[in-house]
DNA sequence: TCTGGGGTCCTAGGACCC
DNA sequence: TCTGGGGTCCTAGGACCC
């Protein structure tokens, strides 16, 4: 009979914030935000800023006035940074347990399977010291016999940080009946908007309520997802540790101009840049695509006219070389682009993923050749030593005028030389 | 003035085949 | 005059996640 298994959910607490604050040891119990792309949304915020009743994805225009009134910190994202430290905590969380899933840039499954024998709560609260002690940077554990149940484990340990010390186990069946009994169905994970609406409808509202119903009922309206989220609930296992990183089945590059752009000249050099990003995460894992999609569109906010569209095309080998998939980009977007329109986003995506060794040869017998893949490689070998960009291609453009705003952007702390902390 | 980006999974419906 | 049924594959779109 299989092991009743039981996993750990850590989770880091306001990530960003988090990091920002490692750096700036002046911020600790300060608010602090940090900005999406463009500056556009609050899309970090730490306690403090939480109990201004400042909401995430808020546009920050709508909270400016707000946040300097409470003298929040406010930084643009820094992902260099965040990539950085987040590979620090997962680091040092592999060395807590047998198996680990990375699930996000703040998170990660572990596997308690197995260690009944251990005080799992005392065990994580050593985990939760240890990894603040390597990265400073602080966490929190759910444990559950679900991945579901170990989120919302979690979810209990964020909310009541110091009665439970960071740390919230749920394996205990009475213990559990009581927190789904007033743990609302839109919180729970997997559960988003439409689904919570559907479950209302149903007269759904508690994570109880969800468990107790009939998983093929469920599944009538919200499809083997959300029987399988029942099932979950209910301490039944459905969702496994994914512990191999399978390869990517797409690579997207998009981005919101920091204005409009209505120019075709523009987009393409905007395209040019998108898969230039992409086709270096292409042979950064060792693959080459067989599909390439361009998309464009206006800005949906705006009361202007609106269009989006997107092309795609199938290539005859597959390719991870800059040029040739720039090439065919250029042929996609003049199937797109509408002369008239203010443009706010554009992107590429790269479907139809394989092993760059397996590749194939198209009717006439050609592939990427071996001078291409070697000339590619001591490109990125160049620009990985000297910064991204040092080389690039002319399509790409020079001044870059629609590039995204990052004005109160900090620091490469941890990953560039001239950026590394000084002390005095 | 100013509203993110990068992913995954699931389903319905069309194309195609025998 | 009568005009099937079942299977597979692909794609677009929706929903959700962080």
């Amino acid at each position: 009979m299989k092991q009743q298994p039981i996993f750990a959910l850590v989770d880091c607490n306001s990530f960003y914030c988090s990091c920002e604050r490692v750096f700036r040891p002046d911020l600790l119990n300060k608010p602090i935000v940090v900005l999406s792309n463009n500056d556009g949304c609050v899309v970090a915020r730490t306690d403090e800023v939480k109990s201004l009743g400042i909401p995430s994805w808020e546009p920050y225009f709508k909270v400016k006035d707000q946040i300097k009134k409470h003298n929040v910190a406010v930084f643009s994202s820094n992902y260099t940074l965040y990539g950085d430290l987040s590979g620090r905590v997962m680091k040092t969380l592999s060395e807590f347990a047998p198996e680990m899933e990375v699930y996000s840039i703040d998170e990660a499954f572990l596997s308690f399977t197995g260690m009944n024998n251990y005080n799992l709560t005392e065990y994580s609260k050593k985990i939760r010291k240890t990894v603040l002690q390597n990265t400073g940077i602080p966490t929190c554990i759910g444990i559950g016999p679900t991945k579901v149940l170990a989120k919302v484990a979690n979810k209990v340990a964020k909310k009541n940080k110091i009665q439970t010390e960071g740390v919230f186990n749920l394996c205990d069946v009475e213990l559990r009946e009581k927190v789904l009994k007033t743990f609302p169905v839109e919180d729970i994970w997997g559960i988003g908007k439409q689904s919570a609406k559907k479950l209302h409808e149903h007269k759904i509202k508690t994570a109880w309520q969800l468990k107790m119903a009939d998983p093929n009922y469920i599944q009538r309206f919200l499809t083997v997802v959300g029987a399988r989220i029942t099932k979950e609930l209910d301490g039944v296992s459905c969702l496994d540790l994914q512990t191999d990183i399978e390869d990517r089945k797409q690579i997207v590059s998009s981005r919101s101009f920091g204005r409009q752009v209505k120019d075709l000249s523009e987009l393409q050099e905007s395209i040019a840049n998108h898969v230039t990003t992409a086709c270096e995460k292409l042979r950064k894992q060792d693959l080459k695509c067989k599909n390439i999609t361009v998309f464009i569109q206006t800005n949906p906010f705006k009361n202007t006219p609106q269009y989006h569209n997107s092309a795609s095309m199938d290539l005859l080998s597959g390719t991870s070389v800059t040029p040739k998939l720039i090439a065919q980009a250029f042929l996609l977007l003049n199937r797109v682009y509408q002369k008239g329109y203010e443009y706010k986003k554009c992107g590429v995506i790269l479907n139809g993923l394989h092993k760059a060794t397996l590749q194939q040869m198209d009717f006439f017998g050609r592939h990427d050749s071996v001078a291409e893949d070697e000339f590619m490689k001591t490109l990125d070998a160049i620009n990985s030593f000297h910064g991204k960009g040092t080389i690039k291609f002319a399509a790409c453009g020079i001044d870059q005028f629609w590039r995204m705003l990052a004005e109160m952007k900090s620091p490469c702390y941890t990953t560039r030389w001239s950026e590394i902390l000084g002390v005095k």
